[in-house]
DNA sequence: GAATAATTTTAACAAATGTTAAAAATTTTA
DNA sequence: TAAAATTTTTAACATTTGTTAAAATTATTC
């Protein structure tokens, strides 16, 4: 545990991921591949309220968070649904994107400002034929990411709205400060009405 | 896509897929590394209800389902949700429970007379490290899963229990006929007395 | 710091779904 | 094929949540 679930360090100050901690994150790696990770990535740093990954493009690349604040979420017209919060150390990708070169489903702001980190999945996928420890690396990362996918997917199967506001209250109390209720109601899978109401302890 | 998602053929012979089959449906493989895989693996005949993987049990192994039909579903002291339903050519595992070698979350029973193959989880993570085919096919089924897990989870957060009744109903008739309606609900998100409403069209 | 904009809460009402329980229909068993 | 067991539907009611709209609060900008 520990990905991607911190923001703050206890003084307040604000917490910077190292890029090699960024990939050790998921699995072993020795310096000879983490030096070749190091040479496909780039660091970029982006203001509050970029859009990182849009489900309509094609966006193949990974992208680690080293600092800030992002948000994941689905969208139609009529409607944006949101999957998660990601904090530095978090990965963000939209798999389809990544596996299939197609337009994804998800989108990806930064809530705050930002610095990211970018591999090149082009030159990703050329090392996962030539280094075993790198498509083994991918394979960890293809693993995780699904387990706390389906972590959070049956969060919201089994607990109503009023536990995960509790659980998160609990958790990550910054994230209520820091990101508007109106994500956060439909992070929880309520209309914004439904929180306040749930906040007012009405219920 | 076609995986899993056939039972069936034309005539209403029993369709049964080769573990062959099974493997490249994720990831070319010559056959040196097919015969590997196949060496590790095992097959098994199934009666109908029989408890492939429970949620408090470690079962790292790796199942692919030749014939018959499988559920997939999460189990409180109250409730069960239904995650999928399984179909030859497809893929049944418990991805925490693999990953980790600890009790996951997934229980999949088999709702008819079944085949499947069993990939042993231990002997599997040792071809990782040696071939570097297997472990981008292993990278493979973590990523396709992934996708096939995030098309359910979106699924069922855009669409009502009415649209995804009809879709079921235009994809997978056999399902209908198959599965029994308390299941056919539970998959849908709703209970079934509401289920019973949507196919009277009181709705 | 006053004015404006954005966010959050509250109120009132309508609609959808769950619950419990009983009736109907279907399937299985003897 | 009759009886028993299981599954599915229907009914009545209560509860929850969404919707719309306005008020209150907080944040931003000039």
């Amino acid at each position: 545990m520990g990905r991607g679930n911190f923001k703050f360090g206890k003084m307040g100050e604000k917490i910077v991921i190292s890029l090699a901690d960024c990939f050790q994150g998921y699995h072993f790696l020795n310096s000879d591949s983490i030096d070749r990770l190091d040479q496909i990535s780039q660091k970029l740093v982006c203001k509050r309220n970029s859009v990182l990954i849009r489900q309509d493009k094609i966006q193949k690349d990974i992208y680690f968070l080293a600092s800030g604040l992002a948000r994941v979420y689905y969208e139609t017209a009529d409607r944006q649904i949101t999957l998660d919060f990601v904090s530095p150390g978090g990965t963000l990708i939209s798999m389809n994107s990544y596996v299939h070169d197609t337009p994804g489903y998800e989108n990806i702001d930064l809530l705050e400002d930002s610095i990211v980190y970018q591999i090149d999945q082009k030159q990703l996928f050329a090392l996962y034929e030539s280094d075993i420890a790198i498509a083994n690396w991918g394979r960890k990362m293809a693993e995780l990411e699904f387990i706390k996918a389906e972590q959070r997917t049956m969060s919201k199967l089994f607990n109503t709205a009023q536990e995960r506001y509790a659980e998160l209250l609990e958790k990550y109390p910054q994230y209520i400060q820091r990101i508007k209720l109106g994500y956060i109601a439909s992070y929880l899978g309520v209309s914004q009405v439904t929180l306040s109401r749930i906040r007012a302890n009405i219920l």
